[in-house]
RNA sequence: CGGGACGUAGCACAGCUUGGUAGUGCACUACCUUGGGGUGGUAGGGGUCGCGCGUUCAAAUCGCGUCGUUCCGACCA
C-alpha cells in the first residue's frame, strides 16, 4: 500500500468518547471508526489486522479438522422459541418483522442453526463425529457498550460446534478445540489465562474461558499464588474452615438510627465486620428468599442460581423488601422472619453476631443460629476474595482482570434433547447427539492485543498481526533519488512476499515517524540522507536502536528479522 | 431500567447566564517557506448550531417535547 494514493488518515488529537486505550488508539490510527453506540466500521488498516487474526484462527480450526460454513444472521424467531432460549436471551436479542409481520431476530449466537444443519446429515453413529465452524456477525443488544471493540452490539465471532455420539467422544473433540484455541492465542501474542466459568445461558456441563489479562477487563480472574488454579470469580469455590462457637450471650436490640451502610455500624458501634451479617432478600424464580452472608462477604448470584437450579435470580425491589420486613431497606434480618433462610457456610461458625431487626432503625446483637432463628440451608454462596485460601492447594488467592476473548463449552445433550437431534447406534437404538460449542471474538482479540501491546506513541503490533510488516518512509519526496529508492524497495520487498507500507506522502519527517509509530508497524525503513552512501536506516518499533543497511541487503535483512 | 451530563464545521471545543452579523485550534485547498520526530506564514473552502413545537419583531441562546451520545449504577453469552 502506498499512502499517497490510498485511503489513510490518522487523528492528531485524542477522541473524546473512547474510554479505553485500545479504542482510542484504534480510532486515532484510522483503523476503526465508531458508527453508533457499540457499532464500528473497520477501515483498511484495521480490517487487515482483523483478517490476520481470522487467518490464524481459521488455520488452527482447519488443522483441528473442523469445516467452515456460513449461517445466516437473519433468523426466524421461532427457532429460538423451540430451543427455549427466546425468553432466556430476552431483550439482548435484536428483533424485527418482515413485510408480512413474521417475526425474525438477528442471530446473537448460532447453536440452533448448527443443530439444524447437523440434523439434516446425522442419521447414524457412523456419521459422527464432526465439527463445523463459521466467522459470522453476531448481534447482541448490549445495555451498555463499552471500551471500544471490547463490548459491542455487532461483532464477528468465530463459533464452532462439535457433534459426537457420547461424552468420551466430546472429550476428544473438546480437547482438539481447546488445543487449537491455545495455539491461536499464542500465535496472536496474547497474554491470557484459562479459567473455569459459569455455563450461563449456554447451559451444559463445562465452560472454560480464555481471558486476556488486562486492567480494563470486565471479568475477575481468581488465581492462586502457588498452583495453577484459575477460575472466574462467578464460579470460584470458597474454602470455609469451621471454628468453635462462643458461649451464647443474650439477644439484645440495638438502636441504630441513621445507619445506612455496614461501614457506619463499624464506625459508630465498634462492632467488627466479622461479627456482623447482612441479609438480602432475593427473588429466586420470583420467590423471595432471605440470603445471609458475613458483612464483609459478597453474595454470588451465579452460585445462588446453581444452588436453586433457578432461571432468574434478582435482588428484590425496595418495595418488596419493605413489605416483607415491615421495615425500611437496610434492616432485614433472619430473626422472626417467615422467609426461607439460606446462609453462607461461614455463618455456621459465627456466634453472637449482629443481624437486622426487621424494624426500622434497629439491629439485634448476639444473635445465634439455632437459638434465635433457623437456617434451612448452609451453602457456598459468597465470592472468594484476594488473600483467601486456594480451594485447590491451600495457597493464597489473588485477582486479575480479564477480557474474555474465547470460550469453550461442553454442552452435552441439552440442545439435541430440546430440538431432537438423534442418531441410531449399532444396536438400532436412538441417542441424543452430544455437542460442544466454541467461540472466539476476533475483534475483541484485536482490542485486547492493543491493550497489551502499546506505548506512549501508539500501538506496537506483534509481527504476526501487524497490518504491514514493514513501513518504508521516504523523508523528502522532493528528492527524486529518495522517491525512486523508496519505490524500488517497495517493489523488492513486495516481490519477496512481505507486506509493505510506503509512506510517500509529502509530509514532514516527524509527521510520518509519528504516524508509523501510532499505527504500530513493527519495522521501519527510513530512506533519507544516508541514501547518498547507498544506505537506509532500519528501526524496530519496540527498539530505539537504528541500524544502517546497504540498499542491496535490505530484502535479506528484513527476511531474517521476520 | 434508575440517576447525571452533553449534542455548534471531519475532530476537540468556545459562544448560551444577560436573545440581535456563528467563532477558535487541529484537519482540508492554494501559494510562499521549511525539510530527520506533529515547520512558519498569507489567502481560502466547509456549519439547516441534533430534530420538532412553542415564546418573541428576532432563538445556537429561553420553554416543552423528542432523538442521539456519554458517565455512574443495575443487567450482561
Amino acid at each position: 500500500m502506498k499512502l499517497k494514493s490510498s485511503y489513510f488518515f490518522t487523528l492528531r488529537e485524542n477522541v473524546k468518547d473512547e474510554d479505553s486505550a485500545s479504542g482510542n488508539l484504534l480510532v486515532r490510527s484510522g483503523m476503526i471508526k465508531k458508527n453508533s453506540s457499540g457499532v464500528y466500521m473497520y477501515l483498511p488498516l484495521g480490517y487487515r489486522v482483523l483478517k490476520k487474526i481470522e487467518a490464524i484462527i481459521r488455520d488452527e480450526m482447519n488443522k483441528a479438522g473442523a469445516q467452515e460454513v456460513l449461517m445466516p444472521s437473519l433468523i426466524p424467531e421461532e427457532v429460538y422459541e423451540q430451543s427455549g432460549r427466546r425468553a432466556l436471551i430476552g431483550s439482548s436479542m435484536f428483533s424485527l418483522k418482515d413485510r408480512f409481520g413474521k417475526p425474525f431476530v438477528l442471530g446473537p449466537t448460532h447453536e440452533e442453526l448448527f443443530l439444524m444443519a447437523a440434523a439434516s446429515y446425522v442419521k447414524s453413529y457412523k456419521d459422527l463425529p464432526f465439527n463445523l465452524y463459521q466467522f459470522q456477525t453476531k448481534f447482541r443488544d448490549e445495555p451498555r457498550p463499552r471500551f471500544g471493540l471490547i463490548r459491542v452490539r455487532e461483532f464477528i465471532m468465530k463459533d464452532a460446534y462439535s457433534f459426537d455420539k457420547d461424552l468420551a467422544g466430546l472429550d476428544v473433540s473438546y480437547q482438539k478445540m481447546f488445543d487449537a484455541y491455545k495455539a491461536s492465542f499464542d500465535r496472536m501474542g496474547l497474554d491470557y489465562k484459562i479459567v473455569r466459568a459459569d455455563t450461563g445461558v449456554m447451559g451444559g456441563l463445562l465452560s472454560e474461558e480464555f481471558q486476556a489479562v488486562s486492567e480494563i477487563g470486565e471479568d475477575k480472574l481468581v488465581l492462586c499464588d502457588t498452583c495453577d488454579f484459575a477460575s472466574n470469580l462467578e464460579v470460584s469455590a470458597c474454602v470455609t474452615v469451621d471454628e468453635p462457637l462462643e458461649a451464647f450471650k443474650p439477644l439484645e436490640e440495638l438502636y441504630t438510627p441513621k445507619v445506612g451502610k455496614i461501614k457506619d455500624l463499624v464506625d459508630n458501634y465498634k462492632i467488627p465486620e466479622s461479627k456482623m451479617t447482612k441479609s438480602m432478600i432475593y427473588l429466586i424464580d420470583k420467590q423471595p428468599v432471605l440470603i445471609m452472608v458475613r458483612s464483609d462477604d459478597e453474595i454470588n448470584e451465579v452460585k445462588l442460581q446453581k444452588l436453586f437450579g433457578a432461571t432468574s435470580v434478582e435482588l428484590a425491589s425496595n418495595e418488596v423488601v419493605e413489605t416483607l420486613t415491615k421495615a425500611r431497606v437496610g434492616f432485614a434480618g433472619p430473626v422472626g422472619s417467615s422467609l426461607k433462610i439460606v446462609a453462607d457456610h461461614r455463618i455456621r461458625s459465627m456466634s453472637n453476631f449482629l443481624v437486622g431487626a426487621n424494624k426500622t432503625d434497629y439491629h439485634l446483637v448476639n444473635a445465634n443460629v439455632g437459638r434465635d432463628f433457623t437456617v434451612s440451608q448452609f451453602a457456598d454462596i459468597r465470592n472468594i476474595k484476594p488473600g483467601d485460601t486456594c480451594p485447590n492447594c491451600g495457597g493464597t488467592i489473588h485477582f486479575k482482570n480479564g477480557i474474555e476473548v474465547g470460550n469453550t463449552f461442553k454442552l452435552g445433550d441439552k440442545y439435541s434433547q430440546a430440538l431432537g437431534l438423534e442418531y441410531l447406534d449399532a444396536e438400532n437404538t436412538l441417542h441424543p447427539v452430544i455437542m460442544g460449542s466454541y467461540g472466539i471474538g476476533p475483534g475483541r482479540c484485536l482490542a485486547a492485543i492493543v491493550e497489551q501491546h502499546h506505548d506512549e506513541f501508539g500501538i506496537v503490533w506483534p509481527k504476526a498481526l501487524a497490518p504491514f510488516q514493514v513501513a518504508v518512509v521516504v523523508i523528502n519526496t522532493k528528492i527524486e533519488a529518495q522517491v525512486d529508492a523508496g519505490n524500488a524497495l517497495y517493489d523488492q520487498l513486495t516481490a519477496a512476499g512481505i507486506d509493505v507500507l510506503l509512506d510517500d506522502r509529502d509530509e514532514r519527517a516527524g509527521v510520518k515517524f509519528n504516524d508509523m509509530d501510532l499505527v504500530g508497524i513493527p519495522l521501519r525503513i527510513t530512506v533519507g540522507k544516508t541514501l547518498e552512501n547507498g544506505q537506509v536506516e532500519l528501526k524496530a518499533r519496540n527498539d530505539k536502536a537504528i541500524h544502517l543497511v546497504d540498499l542491496h541487503d535490505v530484502v535479506n535483512t528484513v527476511k531474517s528479522l521476520r
